[in-house]
DNA sequence: ATGAAAGCGCTAACAA
DNA sequence: TTGTTAGCGCTTTCAT
């Protein structure tokens, strides 16, 4: 049609980067308003004209550049997700369920961690605190919201998200004050499940809680929840049924062995605080001759991948990890697209899986 | 100092949003051109000048509105990370790797997957292939460049990388004529040793590659180079000592018990194309009665967390996971500084670790 | 149904 | 040393 005429889709009329509305209006012969209106759909244009216009955004492979919408609509459609952590089986099927359901949602995923620094004493000698603003190391204005999972305390990380006006959804954190979204983990029926489970074939006394962090909003929940149904049942836990550590396989097996020595692990059993825990206790009983489920029962907790690896394989909790990621992104999809919706809090169920181990 | 004057951060001398630059010039009584410098810090601009914006920065709290500032310098300090799956140890090594090289670098990290469609038959009877156009699925104004890893064969995916002018960093996919920076795992060192530590205590036709899909471009190479060690140690490989299936426990146990059933398992050495297959190879092994490593050596592949795991631990070959990651990222960042730097090719090389399984 | 023009919030010449 | 001004590429009134 016009002089210039290429195959390259990169060659465009006269610029050298890639087409700009501009181009593609000249190539057209209209204005840019009536290419803008063809891109965005949502206004009348002329079958015929229209018809021009798409020949020429497909002739000179353009693409509306996305800096400049933006800065004109004031959407990106980019979300934030924030972890503590973006290593093994837990953070990676949350992650990756997030990035399917932001996806539908038409939105890419901008996944950043930030390193919790625990109010509580942690043996760490030099806690690395990089996020001196957690919020201001973030590009913001960059993002249409932002779901951040927070897992232990952090006064800091809370305080700055409580001054922002971005679209927040809260996850694994129960905030009393918050009118934020959130999506909690509802650790109450799973570890109930889990102990009474326990609790039909071994004697209160001998039932132990080997948690993550003590710090970490999770295991504390759940060894209260245990401790509570223990109670419940007519008995009264000793301090040292419930034992905190971190989210390791040694530590399970540190746990295992002092437990052992002690001469208290035959006949226990055993709620873990995920099942790398669980996996540590197991091998720790298995080096002391103590066989599992016949003299030592053992519970995990996630419901990961790992759970189905071992042999005898795991019961565990199952925790809806693909679940969270997906609520926390449609929930702040819901939050972006109507901003003054009253917040909602999600509580998803945990339950128990029977396998081999207990 | 201005008749406005409140705690709020928020709050700002007369628009309702986040205070904009020209709220900053205004409270600070200069242009906006000065507040930029004093932003940008790379001009100069008189001391007490620059104290008076600062403070209005901070009273306002003012944050340069990064889609803005993108629109002008063409940068958005974004980078994208495109992987075939977002799941399990292996792409989260990878992936946290990249987020710390990527922060360090000044940049943020979009992290996307796309379903790569192997050209050879899967059992899969609808292959969902979500990237009609993987580029133009993704927000590319948004970004300064990508790093994109590809373990198979994919036609399209490689052809609108060669079209695009966006630096990119190419991951995993040997290209001849590409003139894209590339981060390669060597897997021939790896595999080489594994197989002549195999061949020192099991015979060459005792030899066995437990790989997964056949047209993964690591799985395959590694097969050949390890039949090309048998060959080279005298012994002629038969087609039935490399396998192929999938990266999975199944496959492994799969393999292992049609193995056992064929008599071939009882003294035989396998590498195999994942920790996760020789994990499947050994849980099925020991189901037989058949004791590793004494009557069957196994090799897995990666180092995963998950070789550490198992019991006996698994001897695997190392592959520098986070070290893929780290390099891709520093690779994109030097391109996207300096576009017209010529292309270099990291090769990254593997090495046998000796555990208990061989 | 289409075009002209005013910005969105910022950077970077160019002036002063 | 600082201000003025012209855009970056797009959306969106407001005219026509």
């Amino acid at each position: 049609m016009t002089s210039d005429r290429t195959n390259d889709p990169a060659a465009s009329h006269r610029s050298a980067g890639p087409a700009s509305i501009q181009d593609v209006a000249d190539a057209a012969h209209v204005s840019i308003a009536t290419v803008s209106r063809v891109i965005n759909g949502h206004q009348l244009v002329a079958n015929e004209t229209a018809a021009r216009v798409r020949e020429a955004i497909d002739r000179l492979g353009f693409r509306p550049n996305r800096v400049a919408q933006g800065l004109m609509t004031r959407r990106s459609k980019l979300m934030g997700l924030c972890v503590p952590d973006l290593h093994g089986e837990f953070y990676s099927s949350i992650l990756r369920a997030a990035d399917g359901a932001a996806r539908k949602a038409g939105y890419h995923l901008l996944v950043s961690t930030f390193t919790t620094t625990p109010s509580a004493p942690t043996p760490a000698p030099d806690p690395p605190r990089e996020e001196e603003d957690f919020l201001s190391s973030l590009p913001l204005s960059l993002l249409d919201g932002m779901a951040v999972m927070i897992t232990e305390p952090n006064r800091r990380v809370l305080e700055s998200i409580q001054a922002t006006s971005l679209p927040i959804v809260l996850v694994d954190l129960e905030t009393k004050g918050s009118d934020r979204d959130t999506v909690l983990v509802d650790n109450t029926t799973g570890t109930r499940e889990a102990t009474l489970h326990l609790l039909e074939r071994t004697p209160a006394d001998k039932l132990f809680f080997v948690g993550g962090p003590q710090t970490n909003f999770d295991t504390l929940h759940r060894s209260q929840t245990m401790m509570e149904t223990i109670t419940r049942s007519g008995a009264t836990p000793r301090p040292d049924q419930a034992r905190f550590g971190d989210y390791s396989l040694e530590w399970g097996q540190r746990w295992a062995r002092e437990a052992f020595d002690a001469g208290k692990l035959r006949g226990a059993g055993v709620l873990a605080g995920n099942d790398e825990i669980a996996w540590g206790i197991m091998l720790a009983a298995q080096q002391s001759g103590i066989s599992v489920p016949a003299e030592l029962r053992i519970i995990g907790f996630d419901d990961t991948r790992l759970s189905t690896l071992t042999r005898p394989m795991l019961s565990t909790v199952h925790v809806p990890l693909a679940q969270i990621g997906t609520c926390a992104i449609e929930l702040l999809a819901r939050r972006i697209s109507d901003p003054k919706a009253s917040p909602s809090t999600l509580r998803l169920s945990t339950s128990l899986v029977r396998r081999e181990t207990s």
